[in-house]
DNA sequence: TTGAAAGCGCTAACAG
DNA sequence: CTGTTAGCGCTTTCAA
């Protein structure tokens, strides 16, 4: 069966614990002796055993990362960047799923599926404030997005009210008068939805434009097909629209979709904002304006603050107070909103 | 620190087997110890430590998926569907990214970073023919996609030529004549780009039409921009088309979007199909005909058959001879080869 | 610089 | 039905 160090040390001659210096790589080991060893590795094909590893070290190196849908584009470009950042950090990284699910959400803080994993970056959807108690775990976690804000745990967030905002006034800026928002979650107050809804109300206010509830598209998700069934209520509710504010690049670009589907020539008729800027914005036809959210530094962060509490908790130190991390975002023009 | 069976067990009042035996719902528990034991479990907040349990029984749970990244939607939506069937089984899945690279692939098969994986679905891009003894490993291993014929493991695999061919003959019977073809590999010739060629040129050979290398688009990766270039440059070549065969989805809309930008109509002027039948191709404009592969069946094949090996060999059977499972396929028309 | 030995938490064989 | 006990492979004191 597997090659264990006691074999190899058998192999080489030496204790198991001279072995296990070599493998890693510990000073305080002869040269002669270590190319034995090595050799002796090398021969019997030796791999450590992670599982014995992480039992004795209480450290994995896997890292839990839970998210709604990973083939929704935006998940699947932010899970590429935490496993190619962890992997710079020499994690690996498990995905769960928990399909928006409150209760997926709320079961899987708690679910012994994390159990061989160090630490957790979770991306609620659901979530809300009363759950916040669900938070206090007894391992590293951090969350993403803006559903809890005062968890405690540490939390990488953007600013959606701001970069909601941002996004309006550059539909403003084109121009546009009677701008559509898509995406807005009824009776919500919390999350992406709300705080995007509000800067988007924030814009309109500061530049003295009329609120119009008219104009505001609810969906259920932040789907295409959501995207483009509220854009085609919208535009068989027959009221006037110059300009579309999408909460992310998949409802903007369901919304383009029904645009076109109507005769409507987008930009001429009608400009479109997404939010995400996925990489397929670049290549839809006419490609879509969008915000950055920063996805590569949240996923930075997030790793990096992880993999910070993770090894804290090792060296059993007090752990340092919770914090906030506010990443940038910034507007990217595209043809969607040009002239 | 982390509650114990052996805590639980004192707070009941009973052996640490009877304890197990409850974790394990096991019979041979009398209900009111059951009762017992679950109450301590509860009050004390008891969570199996999976790394003991794996060291101890040889299994994780915990299945590895490779392939070059997950921000590629095929990719996403394959990981999406592996998760998902996993998750129906009782496993979790581990990913890790192979960037694509031949020396990543290679290293990953040999990784301790597996080590606590119970076996692997293995999606590669570059390996080849030659590195096929790479593949006798000591763990259970499906591999994925077509690039190794005869490997030494179990093999999943949709039928390429065939497919291609009915994207093909799908173009020829919208009356397309001058058919291009996007994504080819220069001197490949047994990976998806080279089936995928051959699928084609044997519906251009058994209608008989010529085959014209000046309609055969030859790329780096299968991204959009690859897509878009291939086009562009065939476009200004000054060569005729009537018809776009995109090797996959991606690379369609690119090419697509380069048609639209030289001013062709589609699917008026120039019809395109694609290959992967990814989720937004029902909201590009036009809407774009695809080849569905069968994704849902490939992941669940491809788990089934791991579990079924990790399985196996925990039993200690002799390892029943290694099988080719090959996957449905069906076209699928949209918009873009319409009318 | 190297060796001996304890024990991480759990499973399962064996005993009662 | 329930208890006892021997490791799984590794890390890590503590000695030598």
């Amino acid at each position: 069966m597997a090659v264990t160090l006691r074999d190899v040390a058998q192999r080489a001659g030496v204790s198991i614990k001279t072995v296990s210096n070599v493998v890693h790589k510990r000073q305080y080991v002869k040269d002669s002796t270590r190319d034995i060893v090595q050799a002796a590795i090398d021969e019997l094909g030796y791999r450590p055993n992670l599982s014995a590893r992480s039992l004795r070290s209480g450290r994995s190196g896997v890292i839990g990362l839970a998210l709604p849908e990973v083939r929704l584009p935006y998940f699947a470009e932010l899970a590429d960047s935490v496993i190619t950042e962890a992997k710079q950090r020499g994690h690996t990284v498990l995905i769960e799923q928990t399909g928006a699910e409150p209760a997926a959400e709320r079961e899987l803080l708690r679910s012994p599926r994390l159990q061989l994993t160090d630490g957790l970056i979770f991306s609620p959807l659901a979530l809300s404030q009363s759950d916040v108690g669900l938070l206090e775990v007894d391992y590293p976690l951090v969350t993403l997005g803006e559903r809890i804000f005062d968890g405690p745990c540490d939390h990488v967030v953007m600013d959606n009210v701001a970069a909601a905002r941002a996004a309006t006034e550059h539909l403003l800026e084109a121009g546009c008068r009677r701008i559509a928002v898509i995406g807005a979650h009824e009776g919500e107050d919390q999350g992406s939805a709300a705080l995007r809804l509000r800067g988007h109300q924030e814009a309109l206010d500061a530049a003295g434009m009329p609120r119009d509830d008219r104009l505001v598209g609810y969906v259920g998700l932040w789907h295409r097909q959501d995207g483009a069934d509220a854009m085609r209520r919208l535009l068989a509710s027959g009221v006037e629209v110059d300009g579309v504010f999408g909460m992310n690049d998949t409802l903007a670009l369901g919304a383009l979709r029904a645009l076109q589907d109507a005769g409507l020539a987008v930009p001429e008729g009608v400009k479109v904002i997404g939010f995400d800027d996925l990489e397929e914005t670049r290549y839809t036809s006419p490609t879509l304006s969008s915000v950055d959210p920063g996805r590569m530094e949240i996923a930075r962060t997030a790793v990096r603050v992880l993999v910070e509490r993770i090894e804290e908790r090792l060296a059993g130190e007090t752990p340092a107070p919770r914090r906030q991390y506010t990443t940038s975002y910034r507007v990217v023009p595209r043809e969607s909103t040009a002239g």
